[in-house]
DNA sequence: GCTATATTTAACCATAAGGTTAAATGAATA
DNA sequence: TATTCATTTAACCTTATGGTTAAATATAGC
């Protein structure tokens, strides 16, 4: 079967599995920057750089505007908002879990 | 260069990129499970379910009892709090970000 | 001790990820 | 118009992912 890979979840969270795209973002959180810019403080490829940038847009995470030949990235904080609510769900769930557990206990 | 994916960051997000592993989390925020439980769900082999158990194991998301032949998994919150605490920071600076704007652009 | 049950491990396969270098595209400049 | 500059795309390589089936391991029960 064919994992198309489709649901955005899965997107974010993989392109987010990636230091060199979480600096990305980190850069990116402080304001637009070009294509130049972004790849400067890495060791690899500008081509590797850019499609780290492809993977982020693709996940919704940032977009690009193009002026001449200069691409300005920016972040979109939207996907980053869905994977935080997805996570703080569970995490509630399970702290509340904690702190039922807890009362049990001190029950005595 | 052989990125080892040593950061834990790495990790969890990964772990977390997939479907599945999503939903395994999503059944043990409920209480713990045996491998039998968690993978009566799913449509694929009990071979592939216990993969993605070891993926979310080796990210630190769930611990393993194991008594007699069955292995019990639990969820751990610490992990999912460092990937909540990760994606926080960088959506806290992007909203003040847009805030500012909103500040400058009100301001007529 | 034999057999059934719970689960992992091994071998395999197809596709995706993450990098490289080289060539292509397309705008700015001399 | 020729050249330089910003960036992407293509072709390629290696390793990782996500699944399969079959065999291995280990405990439980008859």
């Amino acid at each position: 079967m064919t994992t198309t890979k489709s649901d955005p979840l899965d997107q974010v969270f993989m392109a987010l599995a990636d230091g060199t795209r979480r600096e990305i973002v980190q850069m990116l959180s402080k304001g637009e920057k070009t294509m130049s810019q972004l790849s400067e403080p890495f060791a690899m490829s500008m081509a590797a750089v850019s499609k780290h940038v492809k993977v982020l847009e693709k996940s919704g995470l940032l977009k690009r505007r193009i002026e001449g030949r200069t691409h300005y990235l920016m972040l979109v904080p939207e996907q980053l908002t869905g994977a935080l609510d997805w996570i703080s769900v569970y995490r509630y769930f399970w702290t509340q879990r904690l702190d039922e557990l807890d009362k049990l206990i001190s029950e005595d």
